[in-house]
DNA sequence: TGAGAATATGCATGATTCGGCAAAGCCGTC
DNA sequence: GACGGCTTTGCCGAATCATGCATATTCTCA
């Protein structure tokens, strides 16, 4: 039996780059007494890791270091740390050992980004840099095939949903376009929405998670009724009465931190 | 009677890989126990596995690359300018309206990224960082599906071979493990070898290019054989001798700039 | 400004690593 | 079969490294 102690000093490094990924911050006084070594053991990994630029010393831990490092992340903008907050409130509804299926979006590629390293998940995703986040993570990953359509970021049409029919899903996190209490789930292109509707069929479940600008939102083609939606993580500063009326609806409503 | 002491030098380095495969780590002083040798012969295995770049040293054992720290952008940032010189070079070599199969691993990865925004390609590919490269760039793009394999870092296989099938290809940029006047074009996975090869018979030309540490290397599974390959772009200060043998192969041999 | 926590620095210690060296095994040649 | 060159391996000593502790310094917060 491997103890938390006997830990590599690779390793232990690389647990802690995890948890930063994962929360944004860690505590030196807490990761000593978690793994097990002194904290003067830990200050120097952090401040290691700060000198390699992979993270922000600070007082009394360390930050990650603002999401604009990656190429992605740029591209996300702004946007990028209310996503990632939703990320990682979604990241934390993965239980061990579930299928997952991650839409194509933005959204789901900061969720593949908040996944810790070697998550025990298998995930399945029409999305070529979801996929590769999932890679860099160490994440059993299944990726659909086909012609990648460059508006959607993903591959949808026949093939798609052809790769798709051998899945089995216990999740599916869909990328919206817009939620709305009447409309329901819709998105701006057809194809995507019939693709998104056949992946929920092959799904126990369907998790949404939504940023601010979509709630009540209704794009021209419909996904799925709001009955069909398990669950839906909204910013920690969504509007009331969306959420009441999501809720309403019978969805599991859960805001970000 | 064959113990578990009467390894060969390779066979001990290849359980030794395995077991990293598996686990992701393992400690100079158990294998030594296990494997009946001396801890100095096990860390010089190890370090010999490291400098060929297949784990990553660290005190007391060994760690494998995890994606997440090393893989892409360590890879690519080790020999990042050779790469992007061979990539420059094969990049030049795609004409317009072709059909293009960039086959997974770092120097077409490279290549995939010294594309200009806007090619009149069409690019098929094994592997989601590739095709996200691509779709950054906005060239059309045909992801193959299937389960990914982490150690390609693309997706081979049977659903691999399956949609590869519906493909007809002009030009196959290959990715190579190793490159040798007697043994061919070789890699390192018995499956990715197959998957090599189809994807090589359903190609006009077969276009590779080599880092200087691939020559003269001859990796467990045979690919094709030289004279399948139409082209081979080497390193600008590649050995005179290997690349005239390459030659007198009848490849045509370019030198990156 | 002062109390208390967090940090940097130097040092001791035990474990690990590196380089060189020699013994043993393997190979081809004479 | 004997010989020399080559590789592999184990062992030794010196060097290096990771870690924890003690001490002086710096920082945060009230």
């Amino acid at each position: 039996m491997m103890s938390i102690q006997d830990l590599l000093l690779g390793e232990r490094q690389a647990l802690i780059r995890t948890r930063l990924d994962l929360s944004g911050r860690v505590i030196a006084a807490d990761l000593a007494q978690e793994l097990g070594v002194s904290e003067d053991t830990i200050r120097r990994d952090l401040r290691e890791m700060a000198s390699a630029g992979l993270c922000r010393r600070v007082y009394g831990g360390a930050l990650r270091l603002s999401p604009s490092t990656t190429s992605m992340n740029e591209r996300i903008g702004i946007a990028g740390e209310s996503k990632a907050a939703l990320a990682r409130t979604a990241a934390g509804l993965l239980p061990a050992g579930a299928t997952v299926f991650l839409d194509a979006g933005s959204t789901n590629h900061a969720l593949a980004r908040a996944l810790p390293t070697g998550a025990d998940l298998t995930v399945a995703t029409n999305a070529p840099a979801i996929a590769a986040a999932l890679l860099e993570r160490d994440i059993a990953t299944i990726q659909l095939g086909g012609m990648v359509d460059a508006r959607v970021g993903g591959v949808i049409g026949t093939s798609a949903i052809r790769d798709a029919e051998a899945l089995r899903l216990d999740i599916l996190v869909l990328g919206v376009c817009g939620i709305d209490q009447d409309a329901g789930v819709t998105c701006y292109s057809f194809e995507d929405a019939e693709f998104k509707r056949f992946v929920a069929q092959r799904s126990r479940s369907v998790l949404i998670s939504v940023t601010n600008d979509k709630l009540s939102i209704a794009a021209p083609y419909s996904v799925l009724p709001l009955s069909r939606v398990s669950r839906a993580i909204i910013e920690a500063d969504a509007d009331a009465t969306q959420a009441a009326a999501l809720a309403a609806a019978g969805i599991d409503i859960l805001r970000a931190v």
